[in-house]
DNA sequence: ACTATTTATTTCGATATCGAAATAAAGCTG
DNA sequence: CAGCTTTATTTCGATATCGAAATAAATAGT
């Protein structure tokens, strides 16, 4: 059932919150009081965990704060689309080492990037710190165990790699990996928005769109691991080319490369523009904006979320795009109380992908005895 | 963090499975095999569980069969809508003992529907079985904790009812809650047709439309327990009165209620008609059905779910129902591969709901030691 | 300073679980 | 039929966990 063992358990959950002590994890956990003690001082003795001392305390014994040993070990992470990789190191108490990206030279394929991945794993790799695991968060899909990844349209020759055993051979750690926005999802529950929250949504708008689930506190991948790919969500708009009358898919109407396309401008002169509230681009920004709320509305039915986690660049401009979009969402959702869901933008920086990878390895990772 | 005991652990999957031993519930369990002998034992000396032989074996010493012991007790389970109530009670073994349905009187209130509650549930208790759990399938939506019924508006009155409470007070065992769909959900996940599927949505049609979930193998409730409401998911639908252009609320198009007022005929009359294909009818049938069709295959996009399973009257109809359904979910989804669930109707017949709680009880049924 | 109170942790005997080896109960083979 | 293979279950000493009581380390009150 549960094959995870109780060492690894106290781990995760100290991982998880933020503060916390033997008594509490006993009561988290389920366990008596005196076996915690056992279990978390032969954790110390191993050097995965240590203690500090707890401030601001109350009357009674005041507890022993228990965290990783950051010098336990390192995790790595790497992220991409594209056009662009970001890779960081960070320590086993998930603080960051080292980082580094790199733009992926146009056209690159296949073979290319799985190069410059190795190159950026060696360039973020920490000195005197044992690598423990590395996470990969890629782009477009991956088989049902991830561990290839199966296809990927803007990197040519990107068809069922098998790229976990290509990196594992070399490096010779555990690898992970994991598909972006999903990735993305883990970082806000890990250390981002979400941290308390057991039911969400994270939307990712970049030149596709697509969502990573949390349910009942656990990543939701589907039955063929296909599970909020919305891209093609059917959405009757008027498009901006077209006439009028039958459906687009919500990649067409609303994704950065949709947008940028239909302006023929690059991000940054889009960000500009909005920031300058140039009419013509807050009218398109607000069209795709309102798009992205009616599907959220909907999946707001199904799956009755707490929140929802906006990603990527457009999620930056608040008076552009998620006035617009909460405005819709509530306007869709008004006939039904109680359904509306709290809607965020990401706050975690263009290093979060890479960051959740690193914590996907970390996470994952398993004390051997 | 999983607080049920190993023996309640033992029973559930002992329920599952067609025919296990104790060996194979160590392996599922991650048991060793020495303890689930202990525990066993100590089952089977509490009369919870018996033993039998199995029939048909290979080389090696055959297993003793466990199976739950019928006369450990009794179960009763109760559903209703606005329009009848059906109870039935069971054995521990999940064997139906005694059944009875009966029609509300019309403009009943919440006060006469607890009443009658009351009442079936003393007509299907089985004398000599001792009674240790009630399951209620309730219409309309339920507080979070499941505790209470919140809202139904085709019963009077059914506003914040403390059912658990009242119900449990009378009969003194313990009183499960949960609404319709989702009971229907878990028929079908403990003894229908999804018994080995862990992702799939149960679409329950009748007077209004909705969706019970499970996904990684567990009933999904949502944030404040509204999930799978899809009752008021807006169709761009030509509808039946109205000319055209905005959209309206999915059960005012599809549901069994909607179908009957815009054709002004009963239930039997439409089932008949159905079979004999009028035109009309199977007209008017198509059209409800593609408008679920395509709320499937949207659903499908978020949840990629192994199966989707059809409840309610409409789902006997294959030629006039199922198949234009299918068929608008393939459509719809042709453009994805991989994404297409199973789609079959419910072979559970009316007492499904009831059978459901049932079950439901004796799923929560917990030992005490 | 001393005592009561509160909360965290440890101690220690009782109990539960584990794991490896032994035993049991079949079929199969010559 | 005797011996071999296979699978299920039980035995039994080693280890892990539990639970209640004891101990530790702080605050609050007198």
């Amino acid at each position: 059932m549960n094959s995870r063992t109780i060492e690894n358990e106290i781990v995760s959950e100290i991982r998880l919150a933020t503060a916390t002590s033997r008594v509490q994890l006993a009561k988290h956990l389920g366990i008596a009081p005196s076996t915690m003690g056992i279990q978390v001082d032969r954790l110390i003795e191993l050097g995965i965990l240590k203690e500090s001392t707890a401030e601001e305390w109350g009357p009674g014994r005041p507890p022993k704060i228990l965290e990783p040993n950051s010098a336990a070990g390192q995790f790595i992470g790497i992220d991409f689309d594209a056009r662009r990789l970001h890779g960081v190191s960070v320590d086993f108490s998930q603080q960051l080492l080292k980082h580094h990206s790199r733009d992926l030279p146009r056209h690159a394929n296949a073979d290319d990037v799985v190069q410059i991945i190795q190159e950026v794993i060696r360039a973020v790799r920490f000195r005197g710190r044992k690598l423990l695991g590395i996470g990969l968060a890629i782009p477009g899909t991956l088989d049902e165990q991830a561990t290839k990844g199966l296809h990927y349209r803007f990197i040519p020759g990107w068809t069922k790699l098998p790229l976990r055993k290509v990196i594992q051979a070399v490096f010779r750690v555990p690898v992970y990996l994991e598909n972006n926005v999903r990735v993305m999802a883990m970082a806000e529950r890990w250390f981002g928005q979400a941290r308390t929250v057991q039911n969400f949504i994270c939307v990712g708008i970049r030149s596709g769109i697509g969502t990573g689930i949390f349910l009942n506190g656990e990543l939701y991948r589907g039955y063929g691991g296909l599970a909020g790919e919305i891209g093609t969500w059917p959405m009757r708009e008027l498009s901006m080319n077209k006439k009028s009358g039958d459906s687009l898919p919500l990649e067409d109407v609303a994704s950065l490369r949709a947008i940028l396309e239909s302006l023929n401008v690059s991000v940054e002169d889009l960000l500009r523009s909005a920031e300058n509230c140039d009419r013509l681009v807050m009218e398109v920004l607000k069209r795709a904006a309102s798009a992205v709320g009616r599907v959220i509305s909907q999946i707001s039915l199904i799956l009755n979320p707490q929140m929802i986690v906006i990603g990527g660049p457009l999620a930056e401009l608040k008076e552009a795009f998620m006035k617009p979009l909460c405005l819709e969402v509530k306007r869709s959702l008004s006939s039904e109380g109680g359904l509306m869901p709290q809607i965020v933008s990401t706050q975690l920086g263009e290093l979060a992908g890479a960051k959740g990878a690193a914590a996907l390895a970390l996470h994952r990772w398993e004390l051997k005895v």
